[in-house]
Parts: C-alpha cells; sequence; structure tokens
DNA sequence: CGCCGGATTTAA
DNA sequence: TAAATCCGGCGA
C-alpha cells in the first residue's frame, strides 16, 4: 500500500505506518522510530480542540504536508498531516535514528560527539533536520526540499500515552497514542513500558 | 538514574 | 498563563 494512501488513513493507523519511514532533507537521513498520533477537533489533547487557528490550519490540509509548531518559546515540533482533506489529523515526530549526515546534524545539534539519542524527541527531530516556520505546509510526498519516503517494515511495536498532554481529559489523556519501535535506542523518555 | 528549575515565545 | 520540550545540576 503506497505511503499516501496510508496516511489519508484513520490517523492511529498513519502513525503506524510512519514507524521506520524515512526523512531526507539535503544530506540528512533520519529514519522514524517513535511517533504520536493527533485527531481533530474532538481530539482534547489536539491543536485542532479549538477549531481551525492561524497556526493548526496545515491540520486541516491533505495528508503529506507538513505541520510544523513553535513550542515551549524555543523549539520547533514537525508533525506528518494525515486523514482526508478536511479532516483534522497529525502525526508528530517524537524520534528518529540518524542513517546519513552525522556531521550535519552534529552541528545544528551543537554536539560534540553521536549518540543514539542525539535525536531521541520531537524537539531534537526537528532541529536536527534544520526545520522551523518556513517548512510549514510544505509537501513532504514530493521528492524536493524536504522529503518523506517509505524505509524499514517495522518490526514489534510499542504503544503508551501520549507525552505532555496532561491538560486532556479522559479518554484522551489515557488513550495509547504514542507509538515505538521496539528496542530502538532513539526512543524519547519517558520510556514506553514494554 | 530520577527529579527539578530555567530558558523563551506564542496562542488562546 | 500555560504550553505536544530540552538540558544541566544535584542528590540517591
Amino acid at each position: 500500500m503506497p505511503l499516501k494512501r496510508i496516511l489519508a488513513g484513520p490517523v492511529e493507523d498513519a502513525a503506524r505506518g510512519l514507524l521506520g519511514c524515512e526523512l531526507v532533507r539535503e544530506d540528512v537521513v533520519l529514519r522514524i522510530v517513535e511517533v504520536e498520533a493527533y485527531a481533530g477537533p474532538e481530539d482534547t489533547a489536539s491543536h485542532a480542540r479549538h477549531g481551525r487557528t492561524a497556526r493548526n490550519a496545515p491540520m486541516w490540509g491533505a495528508p503529506g504536508r507538513a505541520y510544523l509548531y513553535f513550542c515551549y518559546g524555543m523549539h520547533w515540533m514537525l508533525n506528518v498531516v494525515t486523514g482526508p482533506e478536511g479532516v483534522a489529523s497529525a502525526v508528530l515526530i517524537r524520534g528518529a535514528e540518524v542513517l546519513a549526515g552525522m556531521d550535519t546534524v552534529l552541528a545544528r545539534r551543537r554536539a560534540a560527539k553521536p549518540s543514539a539519542q542525539i535525536c531521541a524527541g520531537p524537539g531534537k527531530v526537528a532541529q536536527a533536520l534544520g526545520l522551523a516556520r518556513e517548512s510549514d505546509g510544505l509537501d513532504l510526498l514530493r521528492a524536493e526540499g524536504l522529503h518523506l519516503r517509505p524505509g524499514l517494515t517495522p518490526g514489534a511495536i510499542l504503544s503508551g500515552p501520549r507525552v505532555g498532554i496532561g491538560f486532556a481529559v479522559e479518554p484522551d489523556r489515557l488513550r495509547s497514542w504514542r507509538f515505538a519501535l521496539a528496542g530502538s535506542p532513539a526512543v524519547s523518555r519517558p520510556r514506553i513500558a514494554p
């Protein structure tokens, strides 16, 4: 099944389908190992919970676009928009392994040496790719600029509650919409129970 | 290894 | 005023 079709489906399936896929920008190639699913206005943890705003507008767009937002006054977060056009949902990229371009990643992350956790966290992933506001809304399925492509077929997948959404109400708050490749060293904290 | 506070801008 | 976070410092 083509990636575009998976992204056009339910956000939970799209999230699982993104595990193992690759993000490419210039010389940097990352393998996605951890994601979180965020649905539309009905999901009280989602940026779409108050309806359409200037910030979350890309969430209503076509599947496969980027939704980037600024968080905690200093971090950019990369999401892949999912669902049909007009339906607001997106998948937050939370963790990745560096397949190529480690020197560039080290420079952007201001790290002295490689480590398994260099892209373990959503802020780290966007920073490693050099992403900010100007990449908001990009079509990731076009092979120019930032590109998303199929990769490794996932083995075992772990799931658990989403991180940093204590403000959401149940059942959204406890929903297991965080997914990660079992055994990957690039999964962010807190760890998902096996 | 786990907990805690500060950084720093924006959206609602 | 709190946020879909990160990092360094401190104590066990």
